[in-house]
DNA sequence: TTAGAATATCAAGTTCACTTGAGGTCAAGA
DNA sequence: TCTTGACCTCAAGTGAACTTGATATTCTAA
């Protein structure tokens, strides 16, 4: 029962037999090899990578970004605890950045709501001039680390 | 100095006049006035509409999910804290539960790097079969609520 | 006054991430 | 045997969010 097929793959991870092939395409997952009708086999391992292509897109990555990280990944060997810390560190400072991101979001939010000053001229969410226009435009506060 | 020109709030928002004019186009955004001369003429009030529809997209609303909620936002008057505050609240499940879900995210990295389960069989991040399979396709463990 | 920057419209083009359609092969069950 | 369903390839289509190009007008500063 090793060796999958695209619609085992496709099952398993929620992916269509159609992303999976493009994903071949775009060189993000690869064939173990093809049956004498030319039918795709998959190792197991192809779900792991699936299942993470899917968690980075969630973090915001394109497919190119994702590509690049999965690259440091071996593609003939199950990944080990070194590939994978490799891989998570690579990951960390943006997913405590879009963390970060979220919570200021929030909390501003909050905060504005709970002195009103949304409607005033103060709010430093929902107005990005004033001190936050010398360092360019778009909404400063939430975007970036005040 | 009220009447904004369309450089202006691309300026002020760091979104491009062809991305204002193509907000305009989906009813995301209108224009104050034309001046004799057809040019589009914007109240202040347009920069922070153009700031919020940035943030709710890096929140990864749609522009339609965005004009949504956009629509109950007065056009012709300054929103009040009644307003945001409506607008906070229909904001703030989504903003949670993305913050959630980034956490655990972090948290199963750092807990499976730290034990070295990614290499074996009990990592549930990355491998969302076994138990995981009966509650659909797809990697639950770090997309739902364990 | 005159050059150049900014604005206008409208249609068409671009990128990303896929999906759909056309046309065909192959294995398994009624 | 037949037909259903899973698979194949390759090209074209889709939707979201804009951008670019063509062509024309208008504002601004030397």
């Amino acid at each position: 029962m090793d060796p999958l097929s695209i619609g085992d793959v496709a099952e398993r991870t929620g992916v269509a037999p159609s992303a999976l092939r493009f994903y071949e395409d775009q060189g993000l997952i690869h064939v173990d090899h093809r049956t004498d009708a030319g039918h795709r086999r998959y190792r197991r391992a192809t779900i792991r990578r699936v299942s993470f292509i899917r968690v980075a897109q969630q973090l915001g990555l394109s497919l190119e970004e994702i590509r690049d990280s999965l690259s440091s990944l071996p593609d003939n060997r199950t990944p080990d605890e070194a590939d994978w810390t490799r891989l998570s560190e690579a990951w960390r400072p943006r997913l405590d950045e879009q963390i970060a991101m979220l919570e200021r979001l929030r909390d501003r939010l909050d905060g504005c709501i709970g002195c009103g000053c949304l409607s005033l001229k103060h709010c430093k969410l929902l107005n990005p001039h004033d001190e936050a226009a010398a360092r360019g435009p778009g909404p400063r506060y939430v975007l970036d680390d005040v």
